[in-house]
DNA sequence: TACGTATTTTGACAGTGTCAAGAATGGGTC
DNA sequence: GACCCATTCTTGACACTGTCAAAATACGTA
């Protein structure tokens, strides 16, 4: 006789399970891959519901777990949380690398728009994870991991280390101070996000002229 | 024989009273200037221990009222949120003013360096405010007040109608799209500041160089 | 002095993150 | 197969949080 049947029944059924695929054998003591099924919880509420509405508790409760279940796979919410952030940084490096064909497509005022494009979607689309990559709440009080650290580091090093490339190349002017000009362009594409996430840009009308102005900006900046 | 001698006794020797300063009874039931005391020492708190550690109970015990007195000045901590932005956004349009000289300032590249410079300024040093003001936390679900709504979306009209202005005049290219350039521009000023505050461009040093960049990129979008 | 209104308090409820201690499980060794 | 132990999960508990409803207090005014 089992202590908790109720629960168990549920799970078996729960759209919750379905997702997380691979290992997990239903209906055991052990959930299987926990640790994964937290995450993907864990994201689905914040897209669906706002980061507000992410707690411990509740993300146990959907899962079919006790509520401190979580702390065996995370210290604290905080590192659930930069979890997250880091599985959107490898997003981000694949969808920038898409836009770049890794490194193939020479700089022109098309690749900038693509890119500018890209990047504006990104942010957009896949809100649950650009807010934590780069939204302070992980950032202040330096209470992130490591490993995103670094993973956040890596990614701003790959933008300055492209347009150093195309300067040696001779692509653009060499004029350009590259960390200069990367860290302008990138607080242009993450102001532009930033505030249309927040929906003070509240007419999407508007995003892609935007856009383009900023990559006409850049251009202007970049042109040999 | 009162019933909260205790407290009463703190609240004369407190140093927030001093703070609030005309018309605060010491010492009575009525604290005099409840609602300014609030806002003054949430904006204390959110300075000096950060955003996530103000809480209403926090914020009323160290005022020396109970939990709940503040519910009659503010409907939810939300509107508490609403009323520091809005007292931000009072600052924001001061140093604005004083920057531009008041719209006496003709454009050029200094005052563009010294506009770029004000706003990062302001907003990483007054980040109490800025945070609040252009969060996301407080606009996000549409739970904003409309007082803030309106004073915000007043902000950002000026400054469309600066750039306008020049144009009438003759002072900048007459090819510039005001609305697109001060949308571009702000973001940028955004995402310098969002960088900045959020501790993603950690070195101090680039800040200065970083704003003369994105100065000389307006710049050369206005020049005539 | 009495009354109504503005202001503040107490009590209560449903949440929250997280620690410490214990219980169930599964894999490896004899 | 029986045993043991590390891994995984649960229960209980604590100190917090925002906020509602009802009661208490003080003040201005008639």
């Amino acid at each position: 006789m089992s202590r908790w049947p109720d629960r168990l029944r549920d799970m078996t059924t729960s759209s919750t399970r379905s997702t997380s695929g691979s290992s997990s054998r239903s209906g055991s003591y052990h959930h299987g891959d926990l640790r994964q099924a937290l995450v993907s919880e864990a994201v689905r509420i914040i897209r669906e519901e706002g980061e507000k509405s992410l707690s411990m508790r509740k993300l146990a409760l959907n899962i079919g777990v006790s509520r401190t279940a979580s702390y065996h796979y995370f210290a604290d919410k905080q590192a659930l949380l930069c979890a997250i952030a880091e599985e959107g940084f490898r997003r981000y490096n694949a969808m920038l690398s898409e836009v770049h064909q890794n490194g193939r497509r020479p700089p022109s005022a098309e690749s900038m728009r693509d890119f500018v494009r890209g990047y504006v979607q990104f942010a957009t689309e896949q809100t649950e994870y650009y807010d934590l990559m780069f939204g302070g709440h992980i950032w202040e009080s330096g209470t992130s991991t490591d490993s995103l650290r670094k993973e956040s580091h890596n990614s701003f090093r790959n933008y300055v280390s492209n347009v150093r490339s195309w300067k040696e190349q001779g692509l653009i002017s060499d004029k350009v101070d590259a960390l200069r000009f990367s860290q302008v362009s990138w607080s242009t594409l993450h102001g532009i996000s930033r505030l249309i996430i927040d929906g003070i840009y509240a007419d999407s009308a508007a995003i892609e002229p935007i856009c383009e102005n900023a990559a006409e900006m850049f251009w202007r900046e970049l042109a040999p």
